[in-house]
Order: structure tokens, then sequence, then C-alpha cells
DNA sequence: GCAAGATAGTTTTGTTTCAAACTATCTTGC
DNA sequence: GCAAGATAGTTTGAAACAAAACTATCTTGC
């Protein structure tokens, strides 16, 4: 038998809690056991970030998940797709569409490597290095709230974040 | 022009950087810019921490996504779709189809309202109570995982994470 | 009370993602 | 060298999700 029996536990439905306080918005509910959870939060909180860079650039016509493969290019030149995919952190079969895409629109180069005929090279051309800048752009505004949001906090929030993505696997 | 050109940026890819020092995986790449972006890191933290919890609850055929409604329907008996929406920070359209799966299991149990025609209520059925302790057990022990991860960091965390989805609408 | 708009839930469509299967190439053991 | 296994990239299948369109009901203004 497993130590958390829900039956078990008080409902704590009483009132609306773990309120942060900041949102003007009420709550008709009460977040109850999961309100503790740390990988909720997380999912609410990225949700909620991807959401907000999702409006921005979606106004500007621009791809949200070009950004960060653009991003790793152009700070990796010469990086092949399997690399990639690890550094964005995705599976690799879903970097395939997304290079796809990106040549297509001629912002990012292939070049093949003579020691290994699996794979291959990139580089951002002159085109993808505008359409950087202007993703960098919305993503800097972007960060900028979030640092406003955490203010002091945010040394310490990166440090967690990256803490839990290194430690699980 | 915007402030971000990525050209004028220094390539900063000359050592990978931003490890965290704890993870065993070499990597062979910079984030560059993107180490420094809160949004980025949260979204990693998020996609590792769902995946441990997903590999946990999928060896024991339990479905993630079943544990935040049948969490939250636990702790506000009587909730209705929309509300159940809200709290789980998804889409009222991704409900529907969640509850439809329940309902097919009887693990919930729909309730009409008079005062309402359009909605219903929800609440657990004796095998829902089950499951969710069942779903319960694994949650917690993730999450103890993420609480060793983080140690004296997780109320600042958690703190931190709320701040941000409260703050972003 | 009735038309106009708002709201609850569902359906449909499109996007994004993972995971497994597949092909082609590379590496290793012997 | 050559077979056996590993690896890089792609394709395919399925799941999860958001957003818009739709239906049914409710609320509001007058």
């Amino acid at each position: 038998m497993p130590t958390a029996t829900p039956e078990g536990v008080s409902k704590a439905a009483s009132q609306p809690s773990g309120e942060a306080g900041v949102s003007a918005k009420s709550k008709a509910f009460s977040l109850g056991l999961l309100d503790d959870r740390i990988g909720f939060h997380l999912r609410l909180a990225q949700n909620a970030s991807f959401k907000a860079f999702k409006k921005k650039t979606g106004e500007a016509d621009l791809k949200p998940g070009w950004f960060a493969v653009l991003s790793l290019i152009h700070d990796n030149p010469g990086i092949t797709p399997l690399v990639l995919s690890r550094a964005s952190g995705r599976d690799k079969s879903t970097i395939t569409p997304v290079l796809r895409d990106l040549l297509r629109n001629h912002l990012i180069e292939r070049r093949t490597v003579p020691a290994d005929k699996r794979s291959y090279t990139l580089s951002l051309t002159g085109a993808g290095n505008a359409r950087l800048a202007e993703l960098a752009a919305h993503a800097e505004a972007h960060d900028r709230v979030l640092d406003q949001i955490v203010g002091e906090g945010r040394p310490e929030l990166l440090r967690l974040l990256r803490l839990v993505t290194a430690s699980l696997d």
C-alpha cells in the first residue's frame, strides 16, 4: 500500500490557497495536494512563459521553435543535427522538420562532412542571422519581463533550473 | 533596429560553459546566449521532470495526464470542466478527452446541475480514489527526487515558479 | 419576454512533441 | 577485411495540446 492515500488527506479545499497574491485573477478552486509539487508548478510556469513568448513572436509571424535552433547554430557553427537536438533538449526526430523549414527559407546551410557521410554540419546564412536578431529581440524582451517578475531571485532560479535539468539525466 | 544583434555578440562558443557540474554527461556544445534565458531553462527543466515522471508512471501503465485532473477533482468535489481546465493550466478543449477517458474507466462521476443545463459537476468514484492514490504515490516519489536535487532551494524555487505563473496572466 | 451577447462544453483542425522503426554509414573484434 | 553492433539522420505513428468553430444554454438590456 502506497504512502499517499488521498482519502486519508484532509480536504484542504476549504479556502483557495496557494495564491501568490500578484495576479488579480480570483480562483474558485484549490490546488490541494498539487500546490506543493515542484513538478506541477514547473509545468504551469513553463506553460505560462511559453504562451507569452509565442504570443509575442506570433504577432511578428515568427515561429518560437526556430529561436533555440537558430541561436544554437549561431553559437556553435558547424554543429550537427544530433548535437543540436541534445543542446535544445528535444528528441532528434523533431529537429528534422525544423531544419527542413529553415533550409527552405534559406536561413541555414548544410555542409557535408567527408569524415562521416551520414552527418552534416550547419551554419547560419546572412538571412539566418537577420532572422535570429529579430527573434532574439523578442526573446530578450520576454526575458526582461521574466526578470522583472522574479527580481532578485533570478540567479537562484536559474541555478535551480539548471540543477534540475542536469540531474535528471 | 533591435537591441540584440547576434552578429555583434562575441561567439562565447570557445568552451562549453553553463555546466552545473552535476551530471556526468559531457556536452560538445555551448548554449551561448540561451544559457542566460529563464524561459529556455524553464523548458529544459520541465521537460526533464516530465519525462522522468512519465517513465515512472508508464511502467505502472498509468497516464501522467490523469494525475492532475484526478487530484483536482479530489480536492474540489463538484468542480466543473471549465474550472478544472483553468486549475490545471490547460485549454478547456483538452479536458474533454481526459474526462471521457476517466468516465469510461468509472474513475469519476458526472452530475447535472439544475441551475445550468450546459454544465455538470465532477466527483471521484471509489475506484477513482484508488487510482489517484496509486498515481499520488508515484508523484510523491518523483517530487522526493526533485526535493533531493534542489535541497534547501525548494521553498524559493516554488515561490518563484508560482510568481511566474501568477504574473503571466 | 425577447433579441443580442456571453458562457459551458464539444468537435475539428493544425502544431508540436516523443518513441520506435528504418536506412545508410561507421566502428570494432577477430 | 568482414561480420556484428553502434551511430546519424529520417520517417512514421501516436499522444498531447491550443485555437477556432460550433451547439446549447444562460444572462442582460430594454
